[in-house]
DNA sequence: ATAATCCCGACTATTTAACTCGGATATTCT
DNA sequence: AGAATATCCGAGTTAAATAGTCGGGATTAT
């Protein structure tokens, strides 16, 4: 059970332009280099962003994208939804036991399905880029503190 | 995203023995019609199952399959595991951005395939085959109701 | 003996993932 | 104007995984 590349290639990606917000635009190569992705694969990808409106691009010469909303009002989920399609873990239709409870339109495992499919939404749709750029900033913070005091 | 069949027949053929757990084997080919999944697909399936300790088999006539456990004893998270291997969301390492915060071995994105991955190992590791009869067995009283107070 | 059943390994077909590429179009810089 | 830089678009390729199929052997109740 594992996500596909394009999901993590999108966030990274994206990810990546919310560290870049409010700066020129960035061209894909610098993401592809950045994030180590093919850059001709990743082209697909943000094409995808692009026709869905989270990104906007700048053609030609010192061009390249930019987000096109605050990192804060892209969640993580909204990419993978888009890139990975929605969580569709079961096509269930399950009604050929004709026993005791016949009438009962129910397949026993749907249930399941369901209830991961709401974990998964419940963390991707909690977390928003400006998050994740925190989170990292945040890091790199402890990170001078502890440069800091190994050099004492 | 999504799960691969395996790890959905494989659930719904640990559900079904669990139905009948207590009584005479079942063979393969009775669960394989009540499920709706291919006998020699499911075959495979089960081989698994049961080298892993999940269910025994007796072979020949009148043989089967029944559960090695009790129900209760047998997590949806095991069989899902054990069939669609374990939630490998993210092979990521990623440290070739050489930035001010060189010194970090970190992904920006990892956090996020963990707690995706933590939230379905909660779900499916809390749900055992018990609950999925007794879910069951709750809504065929339900459904007995409402076609009594429909007759009324 | 025979029918039912598990057991095992190999084979195939279909789909998907993950790239790759060629060339058109747009923009900036010199 | 012209070169360089990028996006844009569609098609092709490769490799792996998924899902299913099959043939034949072993085991056991009747």
């Amino acid at each position: 059970m594992k996500l596909s590349t394009k999901g993590q290639y999108g966030v990274k990606a994206m990810y990546d332009l919310a560290l870049h917000y409010g700066e020129d635009p960035i061209p894909l190569k610098k993401i592809a280099e950045r994030q180590g992705i093919s850059e001709y694969y990743l082209e697909q990808l943000i094409g995808i962003l692009r026709r869905e409106g989270f990104v906007k691009s700048m053609r030609g010469s010192q061009g390249g994208y930019i987000l096109a909303d605050d990192p804060s009002n892209i969640m993580v989920g909204d990419i993978l939804n888009i890139l990975e399609g929605p969580i569709e873990i079961s096509d269930c239709i399950d009604d050929r036991e004709v026993n005791e409870c016949s009438k009962v339109n129910y397949c026993a495992t749907r249930l399941i399905w369901v209830k991961i499919k709401n974990a998964i939404d419940d963390v991707v749709n909690s977390i928003s880029l400006q998050d994740m750029v925190n989170d990292y900033k945040l890091l790199c913070e402890k990170n001078k503190d502890l440069i800091k005091k190994e050099s004492e």
